[in-house]
DNA sequence: CGGGATCCCAAGCGATACTG
DNA sequence: CAGTATCGCTTGGGATCCCG
C-alpha cells in the first residue's frame, strides 16, 4: 500500500489540510520542479539526485490522489507528469519557500548543487513585473552544470532550461527572436549573491553582455520582498 | 540524539533550504501558532491535539537550531516560545499554504477542529489591507469551542484570542475602546464558506451586528488570492 | 501542574536489486 | 524507461514516567 491515507493532523484549516496534501518528505520539491513544465520519471529522478526511486513512485501517486498531479501519455515520447490547475496554485507556495530560503543560505554543502528547475523557480521567484520595460529581454545564466534561458517582456516571465533535455520544450511562439543581452556564469555563492542583491561580485562571471545589462538583470530580479513604497503619494 | 542533522536534499537552493529547515512534518504547524504570539509549552500541545509530545518537543528544538525559534523565560509566568526575525518572516510561507488549503477544503472529518491559533492565521491570511477604511472595527468570531477577536483599521490587523487563555495578552494600547461591531458563530464549513466569499449563509449564524456590519466583513475577508485587476487601464 | 524525557511499536524513509 | 520489491534503518505516534 503505497498510497497512504494521508495521516492527518485532526484540525480543519487551510495550512494543516495544504500539509496533509503537500507536506510529505520532497512533495513540494516535485511540485517545484513540475512548475518549470511537465517532466518525465526520469526527468524528476535527475532533478532530484538524492530521492529513491521508490519514494518519487510513493509522491508521484500520492500528489495525483491529491489532484495536484497528473499523468499523462505522450504520443511517441512517452508518459510526463504534469501539474493540474490545483498543482500550479502551489507556485505561490514553492514562492514564498524559496524567498526564505534563500535568505537563509549560506556555503553550499560539499554535495549541494543547484539544480536546473531549482534555478529556474529561484528566478521565478526574485522575478519582479515591470509593465514599463516591456521589450523582451534574453539572459542566460550557467550555475555549474546547469543553464537556463531567461527571457523577460514586461510582466511576462519565461524561463526555459538549456542543455540536452530530451524534454521537447513547448516553445512558445510569442518568443520569436530575442538576442541574448547578457549571459552569466556563476557559482552557487555567485548566484545568491546576485539574487540577493549584493554589491560584492565575487563568483560572478560575466560571459557576455555590457554592465548596463547587468545592472538592468539585477533590477528586475532581486530575492527579498521589500514591499516599502518609497516615494511618498 | 533528539536533534537530527537535518537529512539534506542534495540541492542549493531556496525551497530545498528551507524544507530542511521547516519541512518537517509538524513544523509549520507550530510556526503558525507561535505567529498568533508567544506560546508556551503547554499551549502550543493544545493547540495541536493529536502532535505526541515527544515531537513537540524535538521540533522545538530543532526550529531553535534553525533560529526560528527562541526560548524566553517570562518573570513569574514560566517559559515562553517565541519567533525570532526568521521565524517571523515565514508568515507568507503559512499565508500561502493557508490560501491553498481553504480552496482545497471540503467537509470536516470526523475528529477535525477548528483551533484558535488555526483560526487566527486563516484570517490573516484572508485579510485585504485597505487603507480606505481607517476607523477600527471590531468583530468576534466563534467556531465550536474557539473564539478569537479581530480588529481591523485600515491596513492594520489584530487579532486575538478569547476565552480562558493563561498567557496574558499585550493588549496594544492602540487599540482602546472599540466597540464590537459584529459577533459571529460559525461551524467550520460556514468558516470556509464565509472565507471563500460564498454567498450561501449555512453555517453562519449572526449572534449580534447588522447585516451591512458582515457585508463590511465579507468585503474584508476572502481567501482567494484574485489578482486580476478589473477596468482597462 | 507545567515541561518535558523515555520506551516501544508502527509506519515512513533510503539504498539496492530487480522487472515489464 | 518507468517503475516494483525487498530490507534495514530512522521517525513518528501513543502512552507512560520523571523532575522541579
Amino acid at each position: 500500500m503505497a498510497v497512504r491515507q494521508a495521516r492527518g493532523f485532526g484540525q480543519y484549516g487551510g495550512a494543516a489540510r495544504a500539509l496533509e496534501r503537500v507536506g510529505e518528505r520532497w512533495a513540494l520539491l516535485v511540485v517545484r520542479d513540475l512548475l518549470a513544465g511537465p517532466r518525465r520519471y526520469t526527468d524528476l529522478k535527475a532533478g532530484l539526485p538524492r530521492i529513491p526511486t521508490n519514494i518519487l513512485s510513493d509522491r508521484l501517486k500520492e500528489l495525483q490522489e491529491a489532484g495536484v498531479v497528473r499523468r499523462v501519455p505522450i504520443a511517441r515520447c512517452g508518459l510526463v507528469y504534469e501539474l493540474t490547475d490545483a498543482g500550479r496554485d502551489l507556485a505561490p507556495v514553492v514562492t514564498a519557500l524559496e524567498r526564505w530560503g534563500w535568505a537563509q543560505l549560506g556555503e553550499p554543502g560539499d554535495d549541494e548543487a543547484v539544480t536546473r528547475d531549482g534555478l529556474a523557480s529561484a528566478l521565478r521567484a526574485a522575478f519582479r513585473a515591470d509593465a514599463s520595460e516591456p521589450a523582451p529581454v534574453r539572459t542566460v545564466l550557467r550555475v555549474g552544470e546547469v543553464a537556463v534561458a531567461v527571457t523577460t517582456a514586461g510582466d511576462d516571465l519565461d524561463v526555459v532550461p538549456i542543455g540536452d533535455d530530451a524534454l521537447p520544450q513547448p516553445l512558445r511562439p510569442d518568443a520569436p527572436e530575442v538576442e541574448t543581452a547578457l549571459e552569466l556564469d556563476l557559482d552557487p555563492q555567485g548566484l545568491r549573491a546576485l539574487l540577493a542583491g549584493e554589491a560584492d561580485a565575487a563568483g560572478i562571471r560575466v560571459i557576455s553582455g555590457d554592465p548596463g545589462a547587468l545592472a538592468a538583470f539585477r533590477a528586475r530580479f532581486r530575492m527579498q520582498a521589500d514591499d516599502v513604497d518609497p516615494a511618498a503619494g
